[in-house]
DNA sequence: ATGCATGTTAGAGTGCGCTCTAAGTCAAGC
DNA sequence: GCTTGACTTAGAGCGCACTCTAACATGCAT
């Protein structure tokens, strides 16, 4: 069970079938292996890498961003220090993003209190209901 | 100063005239006035309609999302109700996105973190130079 | 052997949210 | 009067990330 086919991986993955081909053309996954008929199969290693591709997708890393990490990871080990500083400016980068939707939500959350207090005061009996 | 030329509308609000008229064509903005020569001008409402609205897109309420909350806003206070729903039903949704980003960035930090006690391993005499 | 699900390809199409272009108008300063 | 800069319009164009299409191949179950 440590090679998916890709349904498996579908339901793995939560990406869909087309995705993952698109990925692949894309260059962020290789070496997908195929099996006698020419299909593809994805090993524990690939399902690691996809679902790493789908975090830094989730925190809006674009995919010529996954690509230029990918590109280095593929390049070998005297690359690991590059590819640590991407993710370190990547995490900054959601940190910023973070505190900007929260601040978005803060202020969708007061005028959904204001809602409130609006349709309160518009129905003050409706409390009792 | 309660009426703001374009660019100072541009500068109070973050976005771009394009998309100031992007939106107004979209009708998230609407009857925005003019002075005599047909150019818009924002009052302080309007800028915090904008305001608000960005807040909805930083969120990630699509441009059409953010267009039914508007329509309702325009058809009259009975709407209250509804305009409330929707903003919560957002907020629900901002949440469980704020949650998996949050798994996301966790899972990168923890990669940051494979990277550091790789380099650190591979170097171990760097820490005092 | 047949049917059907699951897969393959290259390439086209989609939806979104802007973003820009081109040609023109207007008001203020020199 | 002339230039400059901020604005106007309708509509085209763009970048992104998928998403789908069409025609074909494979392999398992009946």
């Amino acid at each position: 069970m440590s090679q998916l086919s890709v349904s498996e991986a579908v339901a793995e993955t939560g990406l869909s079938a087309h995705t993952l081909r698109y990925y692949e053309k894309e260059m962020l996954l290789y070496e997908v292996p195929r099996d006698s008929g020419g299909r593809r199969f994805y090993t524990r290693e690939l399902i690691a890498a996809i679902k790493f591709i789908s975090a830094l997708r989730a925190t809006g890393m674009s995919i010529h961003g996954i690509k230029v990490y990918i590109d280095l990871y593929r390049r070998g080990e005297h690359t690991a220090q590059q590819r640590m500083g991407l993710l370190q400016s990547h995490e900054e980068a959601v940190q910023a993003q973070l505190k900007q939707t929260r601040a978005s939500l803060n202020m969708i959350q007061r005028k959904i209190a204001l809602y409130q207090s609006q349709l309160d005061a518009a129905a003050p009996n409706k409390q009792r209901a």
